[in-house]
DNA sequence: TCTTATTTGTTCGTATGTATT
DNA sequence: GAATACATACGAACAAATAAG
């Protein structure tokens, strides 16, 4: 059954096929797909033109292929994240999760998982800029690992000011009931406002190796969070997680 | 000057030194690249080597690649989006444009242009989900072709139920001061609520096309964005643009 | 630990097709 | 029609990661 099409290359056809069976159950989450050499003798094409095709659904995470191993077909749904609800008090703590991702993540019927280590480190230049810091100046960074059924889904980490943090519950790497948020609300700082940057990138090595980005060809989406108390910045968060992996969810009133 | 180190593969070097080379404005907006046989002579590697090299640089709207012609450095600066002001209807009036996009492009010097045709079609499924309509319901479709300095940056279909549309402006190309929003307020349907669910996918064909996206491997950030005048949703507009070419920006008050 | 087979990653040379000028 | 430039494809070869023994 080699591609016959003209029009379109054969590695897109071969792509498109591969891509229908995955959809349509032939090869489920988890399974392994057959080896290069057996695809190309499948569909009578050469090993090169396998290897563009998987490439391509590489690219939009539909696979996750491993030298050596093999390619397997991605485990993990899409995952929606709330971007709204995820800061109301209530909504944190709803189900006996820990915070917003927790939450989600068994909505779906997933097991959320996070990491979570804290030092002080200079600020990004992008992250003292919103947080209105000279360059270089000291942060407490809360580095966040998150997984669902043990896959890596997000790297999130955010910056305080240091000389909000140090010494406060922030610095620590169990930051209580309800989260950081409810923490800076505690302090005399709650978060009134909130601004999100949304853009598609090029992974960061440390993005690429944790979210077992095999190469530098899958996007990712950055969301940039930068939390008001007021009109002054307390607390930016660079969340990271692979483009095609993710939902957005916003809602809002009109005024 | 060949790529050296063994770690990183040479097409991905190559592409490393283009975009600096790009970025540091030695090939400046709107210039062409070299051939991709000079490259291959400067670098001394294949051309498969460049080309490879080159299609990450596409995959990433760095450049624009036509076969016969060139490689040319993508021309448009990244677009903000802001999305929340966006319905407000002083913003949108302001600075005498016709609306938030004519707004935003302005307010980076660039020169919009949109056209808009409406016709009446059946809802995709997904349009009619989010409209609680049967499947196939009819809809006024108002397909709105956006540009900054000609080039296009965005594909933007939104749907009415023809119910609500009809004999209203709504169905009219022009659809006055303030927008379709405002004409959903003249109609006694102001949109009190609006939800957006934000993904990174495959383009379809036609924004492929439409958006001179060379081949389907440039991904596209498609915004769902679902108007609601009380519990009724009564508008949904698919907006796609290229998915490094756009930052969207929200920005919320926590309750 | 070392060896070998398997599987994907990359590169080259070569050739042909397609789009533009 | 000819020249130029990008797109794709194949065969061959070697590198690198993994697994089995």
């Amino acid at each position: 059954m080699p591609p016959v099409e003209t029009s379109r290359s054969q590695f897109r056809q071969v792509a498109d096929q591969l891509r229908a069976a995955i959809e349509a159950g032939e090869y489920p989450p988890g399974s392994e797909l057959p080896s290069e050499l057996e695809l190309a003798s499948d569909y009578q094409v050469s090993r090169q033109t396998i290897n563009q095709a998987v490439r391509l659904l590489r690219s939009e995470g539909l696979v996750l292929v491993r030298r050596g191993k093999g390619t397997t077909v991605r485990e993990i749904p899409v995952i929606h994240r709330a971007a709204l609800t995820r800061y109301q008090r209530q909504e944190r703590e709803r189900g006996g999760g820990r915070g917003a991702f927790d939450t989600e993540i068994k909505g779906m019927g997933l097991a959320p998982r996070s990491e979570t280590t804290v030092d002080t480190v200079e600020a990004p230049a992008d992250v003292a800029a919103a947080l209105g810091l000279e360059p270089g100046a000291q942060v407490v960074r809360r580095q966040r690992r998150m997984y669902a059924n043990d896959v890596p889904v997000q790297l999130a980490p955010s910056y305080i000011p240091a000389d909000i943090a140090t010494g406060t519950q922030l610095a620590e790497v169990d930051s209580g009931p309800g989260g950081i948020i409810s923490r800076f609300a505690d302090l005399g700082l709650p978060q009134t406002r909130i601004t999100e940057a949304v853009r598609v990138r090029r992974p960061t090595d440390e993005e690429q190796q944790f979210l077992r980005l095999a190469e530098d060809d899958q996007p990712v989406v950055e969301i940039f969070h930068v939390g008001w108390s007021g009109d002054r910045a307390v607390e930016v968060a660079v969340h990271a997680v692979p483009a095609y992996g993710w939902v957005l969810d916003y809602a809002w009133e009109t005024s």
